[in-house]
DNA sequence: CGGTATATGTCGCTC
DNA sequence: GAGCGACGTATACCG
């Protein structure tokens, strides 16, 4: 990790065009080739980045070619030019003071540990798929479909299949995602019956409105309770 | 700005719950207020983070009751209580060893200029509605409908109307979005021989095959021809 | 490597 | 504040 707090002018070409004017900012670099830049406000982001891979080369050696107009009294200390080689994109960083610079050994982080995410909740409800309904069973988990996988597959308690999409958060692009899978599955004999249910944590009132025109019933997940339920694998904290 | 370098510990519990074990990162505590834990790599992300708006408490005075099991060899030195009011979210970080410390004022950034987005396809296209075909002519951009604006409103050679979705890069997506317009549009008696293009630097494959399949039409643009026409605005380099 | 789905997505706009 | 779309989305997973 090598960290650099510097007035700098940053340029790049990629997927868009974007330029940072000169200003004080720290500039990241990672171990795993990465460079971000940041200020002292947009959050979570940097005002600029590169991600890995892409290499890093550094000029110390200023030659009056790389001063541009108006640079005469100041000219840059230093020139990072990093370049992705595979997507072609480019950024210039072009140092005129350093203010502080460390480097720094952090070793090899041991990683977050998540709980609660969409994987959790699908394979909890696989364990779980009376919380559908009475008599539903399992088919599978991430039946394949050309399209992509449907999360789960049940049988209701009629014995007819059911493609259930799993969300945190259902919004309509969940709803819509289930009502490709449903119309592809409905091609093939076997799912011609085929239903929908929609499952998340909590549902958005126009994702409801959405489903329910469209035949596809919508269940409320207790998160707390099916962890609680399945006590398995233990909690974090 | 305030960085910290420093062994420690993460908790988070808010959209999720998560826990980064004991290790050396960057504490980065921007002006805006946001906390963001970097490590070594993971590229443009910090492991952990919290957004503004947040309270920081910083608690050096560590009583018996903040050591836990396993620590009283080496109790934590500060202990940091970060809280989103609003959403309730917490994350808290336990430093056992501060390696590097610098408060720095960088002031305010000026800020990234920016490109070559979406906005700026749509509207050089709006200019150059011909590129849709011969003898089509503008009605409007961002035309309102209930589930959100349709990029352009045309009229076609024959004077009928046509929705136009434009995308920098064209996927299944941007195509489900412009079949909720048409669906919609349709139902209004002068749009009911509405019809739709689909408009894009780049097409995928599959997207390509869901709009035809649909009735809509396919138009690859090109976004330096279409700058270089217009060059009004000049370029940024 | 492409296609798809997820994300503590975040950000910014409109209503 | 909700709803919606864009993002240099990034990232993981799977064929």
């Amino acid at each position: 990790m090598h960290l650099l707090v510097a007035q700098c002018e940053v340029t790049y070409a990629g997927r868009l065009d974007a330029f940072l004017p000169r200003a004080r900012r720290v500039i990241m670099h990672k171990a795993d080739g990465s460079i971000l830049i940041h200020a002292d406000g947009g959050s979570y982001k940097p005002l600029n980045w590169m991600s890995p891979p892409c290499t890093l080369a550094v000029r110390t050696e200023i030659e009056a070619a790389d001063i541009q107009a108006g640079e005469e009294d100041q000219p840059p200390v230093e020139i990072w030019q990093v370049e992705a080689a595979k997507t072609g994109d480019k950024l210039i960083i072009r140092i005129f003071e350093k203010i502080e610079e460390l480097r720094l050994d952090l070793g090899i982080d041991p990683g977050l540990q998540k709980d609660g995410v969409e994987a959790h909740l699908q394979k909890l409800l696989a364990e779980q798929v009376h919380l559908l309904g009475e008599g539903y069973s399992l088919i599978r988990r991430e039946y394949p479909t050309p399209i992509g996988p449907v999360d789960l597959l049940v049988y209701d308690s009629d014995g007819l299949p059911v493609a259930v999409e799993v969300k945190r958060r259902g919004e309509i692009d969940g709803v819509e995602q289930l009502l490709r899978y449903l119309e592809l599955l409905r091609r093939q004999p076997e799912f011609s019956k085929i239903t929908g249910i929609f499952a998340a944590q909590e549902i958005k009132r126009q994702a409801r409105v959405w489903a329910e025109d469209n035949q596809i019933r919508c269940v409320v997940l207790d998160y707390d309770a099916m962890r609680g339920v399945d006590d398995s694998e233990g909690r974090l904290f």
